[in-house]
DNA sequence: CCATTTTGTTAAATAACTTAACAAAGTCAG
DNA sequence: CTGACTTTGTTAAGTTATTTAACAAAATGG
């Protein structure tokens, strides 16, 4: 019903105002008059609306910028500190909670180790508690965590009213309708998305890419998942289900398979890769994402055959990235995970192979990078999704005013 | 530069003056007041936008409705008949033009044999004179042509200032710049698109689906294409190249292997099915379209190893199928080109067997349907991607009074 | 040092919407 | 059949956000 609201004078300010913040966000410091000049409205009306800004405390005055030949501009400045942002990230091995500013830089850095898949209740337990102590961290600084992100390794569950695990992949998160639990524990916005889509959106917001519109993720861990940003947003399809390439086939697959054998997961997947090599995964490595090193390792000192594994895991990989690039059409394909931390010998096989397999030029020439922020990928994503909605629709910074944490009241069972 | 654009007061009237259109559009007919109740906004503003569509005769008032208690409404009913547009298909054996009403309902229909891939000034020619017949018909009828549409075998490719096929898989076409050659002769607005994604539309809009935000089409026929539909709207990629799905693999694929061998537009295309069957394809199936029946023919009448060619055939259609609705997570999948013409049997084969390629219980659920506009169905999404543009943005109409048309000058070398 | 430029503000004008009031045209109970 | 009520569409006045015009403050520069 709301796509059909016509729109009346005070939508122009609403619309005005978000554009503003987004652009003083952009520009760090900036003038009115060339606040003006960018947007083409009159000098009054930019006035207006910085003072708003000014008073919420997001941008501040910060002295008089260089003379172009007549009055020097009083400068304005995004503050970045204003507020703390709470990205939460339910992984495979570990729970963890970044806390971000308003420029993506991390303030406080919490992780504990949990199995995630087999202990819901536990793990949301772990979550209430790291997010106690993110914002009793907060406290001690003077500011409020005004929104809160969450990276699942799943696609999104709508289930009744609530967004969760999906129980095909995650049967013991059945029933456990995650968003709502913590939205009764914490009045602060909550957003929740895949970590591949969460991965895609921290490369896209964090390393000088925002003016691309469309990008690939790959993440390679235990499977195959793809984090894919159309348009400058996260696609997530009709279902949350988009991008599950680790549930395609690339084989030459029998009609009565099941579709959780013989798919990219398995053929991809690095737990899967290092037990064909009958490489021992030890304490040395309990991470996930850091197994890209014994794979490295094992190429590097291995004999022919282990090079022959690593080759087809290559092989494979390039082969389903040449298939993604030629559905999604990017301008730009990073990967992550544990590819990463595979070497630049492994990722120049990599790189040599993949444009054999397009035959669009523009495709060939499309640059393939790897993801930048490790183990703290999918956290930083989760705190950016935040950040998004937030320039995108100002009120919310408005209505998460007051948070009452009643963290303690918790407990399921 | 136009994103960072303020917004002003007439900006609202605008965009209320689209979205009333779209309403008129969408119900038919309707009463003022039940717009006012739809939008939320006032009866004088409706009144005030109503007044000035019945001035450009978009819609005009159709009498009294029933009373629900009081005064009758005034009834306005949109004018599907007001102006023409023009849908051309550059399709493999044909050059098409169908001429619709502003609902897709067709007017008028011509269609020319044509090896468009290989004689392309020929082709430019044919369209040209196709486009001038149907103005004059368009002009008996005393109507106005508003907008071009044009279907391509291709992704569009951006050269220059034009849009044109791309040279990688058209080199003859390689440097004619199909839509600004056409604009130079044809002074109305002219949109381009491939012919897959158009396919994709004319589902969308003409078959009871305009709720449906994501659609995959594909085309089964000389190769393999799919036309994207996210947020109801064309998803082309950002070099045009998004769903070449035909150029994707699925076999094991050798390494050294060229990305024109092996891949799904050999594995799937009609031809080489065809051709493994060592059916004939005679004068009674000149369109490639048609050659389903040719295949649904051989299946039916054929020995065993036949049926295992088309068996197997089946078998790579629906992983491929299956695999891209894990890549894109449609609520719906629509199989056009030959695949309407295999008959039931061979359909309820593809239907049974893509389920079990998904984990998923929200694709296994997704509806597979054939799509129902045959050898019309590019031309028709091409007028289709007219009445989209101008819909969302009602100053096409206005810009678009006067159509010079000047096709007698044209000639290419 | 004075004319010119640039910036930011104030005051009046403009454009689109809204609300309030009203007339027209209908329903419905008694 | 009549009078109270409802619904529709219009007119007039009020609101909100914008714009333009005018101006003051502050800097440049010959």
């Amino acid at each position: 019903m709301k796509v059909f609201q016509g729109l009346d004078a005070s939508d122009i300010r609403l619309s005005n105002n978000n554009l503003l913040l987004r652009l003083l966000w952009q520009h760090q410091v900036i003038s009115r008059a060339d606040l003006a000049r960018l947007t083409g409205m009159s000098r009054p009306s930019i006035s207006a609306i910085v003072a708003e800004h000014l008073d919420l405390g997001l941008i501040s005055e910060i002295g008089h910028g260089e003379s172009s030949g007549g009055r020097r501009p009083v400068l304005l400045r995004f503050e970045d500190d204003a507020h703390l942002i709470a990205g939460l990230d339910f992984g495979a091995s570990h729970i963890s909670l970044m806390l971000s500013n308003l420029r993506g830089q991390e303030v406080e850095w919490l992780s504990v180790p949990a199995q995630t898949r087999e202990f819901p209740e536990q793990s949301i337990q772990i979550a209430m508690d790291l997010l106690k102590e993110g914002i009793t961290l907060a406290r001690r600084r003077s500011r409020k965590v005004i929104g809160l992100g969450i990276g699942v390794p799943s696609p999104i569950y709508s289930g009744g009213d609530s967004l969760s695990m999906h129980p095909a992949i995650h049967p013991k998160w059945a029933g456990l309708g995650l968003s709502r639990i913590l939205k009764e524990h914490v009045s602060i916005p909550i957003f929740m998305e895949n970590d591949a889509n969460l991965g895609a959106l921290a490369e896209l917001w964090w390393t000088e890419r925002q003016s691309r519109k469309h990008l690939l993720y790959l993440k390679v861990a235990s499977g195959l998942g793809a984090g894919i940003i159309i348009d400058g947003k996260i696609f997530a399809g009709a279902h949350g289900l988009a991008g599950e390439l680790g549930h395609t086939f690339l084989g030459d697959r029998k009609i009565d398979q099941s579709p959780t054998q013989d798919n990219l997961n398995s053929m991809i997947g690095i737990n899967n890769v290092l037990a064909e090599l009958k490489v021992k995964v030890g304490q040395r490595h309990p991470k996930i994402l850091h197994r890209g090193a014994l794979l490295k390792e094992a190429f590097e000192t291995g004999d022919a055959n282990t090079q022959d594994i690593v080759r087809k895991f290559i092989h494979r990989l390039a082969l389903a990235i040449a298939n993604a690039m030629v559905s999604f059409d990017p301008e730009l394909v990073i990967v992550g995970g544990v590819v990463p931390d595979l070497g630049e010998e492994i990722l120049n096989m990599l790189r040599a192979e993949i444009p054999r397999h397009l035959v669009w030029p523009e495709l060939r020439s499309v640059p393939l990078e790897c993801s930048r922020f490790g183990e703290k990928q999918t956290a930083l994503g989760a705190a950016t999704l935040v950040l998004e909605k937030m320039l995108e629709d100002f009120e919310l910074f408005c209505e998460a005013r007051e948070q009452r944490v009643r963290l303690k009241e918790f407990s399921l069972g």
